[in-house]
DNA sequence: GTCTATAGAGTGATAGAC
DNA sequence: GTCTATCACTCTATAGAC
């Protein structure tokens, strides 16, 4: 991170390395989950010792938050290979990735123990999590934008804080769901995304106008 | 938990013990943050070797989730004693609750941390966490049948999706809030509490029949 | 059933030599 | 950049006393 820009080139090697790390500690968290994942292994399948792993990451909190960034990445081509180029918010947006993530419960997981771990300012996860909630909010804020534009959202509502919300339910259904599967998570964040957008009262106003024009 | 109802008093030493490990266990929690919770202090603290916490409580896992079990039991007192004893599901409701857990971040974090562990159903804190929220759910659930039948929430809405969208929200909000509390955490989670219990909509609703009738 | 002592494996993390 | 100790902590025995 801190040393990645200078003399190009000469200091390549850590890039590499640091990348066959991630790689590394993301097969493994695909395939036994975050809490299996030990620093030996992670070195030994990236071809290292493991005080050199320790070298380059000072502590395996610092490989788990590499592996989530990666798996985000991947994620992300994935996501947008999915959808059309020009529209990364249309109508699809909404239950999209909700049924996208569904399959993925390890990285899931990983990504709830981060958030576990991220309230505390001197974890690696603290700084990542904030930019990717960030990230999040804005766009989610842009799309309540869109969708007040429309007609189709509150025209009162913050997006800011619609999009927190909305954010929110989305992590917290996918938490009650991973401990107890016993509804269906991607209906229950359409209903959730609906009625914090004001959805329904929207299209009863609008019934409301159509009325009001023909009498 | 298996032997505590036979013969009734001999093996009473038992809950005893139990009970102290939690109640040093949580103020460890509270004095340091679950993360610093070593066995070892947890057994010193409690009056017994470390060998024999372990009889009691198998793994360092247990100690947290009965720590957190102690915390709610302690929550629950304080929240009914600060509310009129007959009406649990009274105005103050939405909002006391959320004001109430704010001071209380350290146990916030420790109950993240269990969230992030109870989708393993090996884990302690899988049957408590489900148990915790089913229970959370169902009052909330409740609580929506009332305010459907007081008029101040959508009738077509389903009470138990909405009561865990509602749930999501907050634990979602807490979570966002934990890592950067940029925003206004209460304010947020009643917002989220309006809006996906249609508040708005049937005020506007009831606005709308008030006209009628004086036409 | 309840409690303690001891020993050791496995893991994460640090300091210091090469 | 890499590797060799070395340490702290959790957890699993085992073996036995009350």
């Amino acid at each position: 991170m801190e040393q990645g820009g200078r003399t190009r080139g000469r200091y390549a090697k850590t890039a590499e390395r640091r990348a066959a790390v991630a790689r590394a500690a993301l097969d493994i968290v695909l395939e036994k989950g975050h809490g299996a994942l030990t620093t030996a292994e992670v070195a030994s399948r990236a071809g290292m010792g493991e005080t050199t792993l320790l070298y380059h990451f000072p502590s395996r909190d610092h490989v788990l938050v590499a592996a989530m960034e990666l798996s985000d990445e991947e994620f992300r081509s994935q996501a947008t290979a999915q959808l059309p180029a020009g529209a990364p918010l249309s109508e699809d947006w909404d239950l999209g990735p909700a049924r996208l993530a569904l399959g993925q419960d390890r990285t899931a997981r990983l990504l709830l123990a981060l958030e576990a771990e991220a309230p505390n300012p001197e974890h690696p996860a603290h700084e990542y999590l904030k930019r990717r909630n960030d990230g999040a909010v804005r766009a989610l804020a842009e799309l309540v934008r869109l969708r007040q534009r429309e007609g189709r959202a509150l025209p009162g509502l913050d997006p800011l804080g619609t999009a927190r919300q909305i954010l929110a339910a989305w992590t917290g259904l996918r938490a009650q769901w991973l401990i107890d599967p016993s509804f269906d998570f991607p209906q229950e964040v359409a209903q959730a995304y609906r009625a914090l957008t004001g959805e329904a009262a929207m299209e009863a106003k609008n019934k409301i106008q159509d009325l009001i024009t023909t009498v």
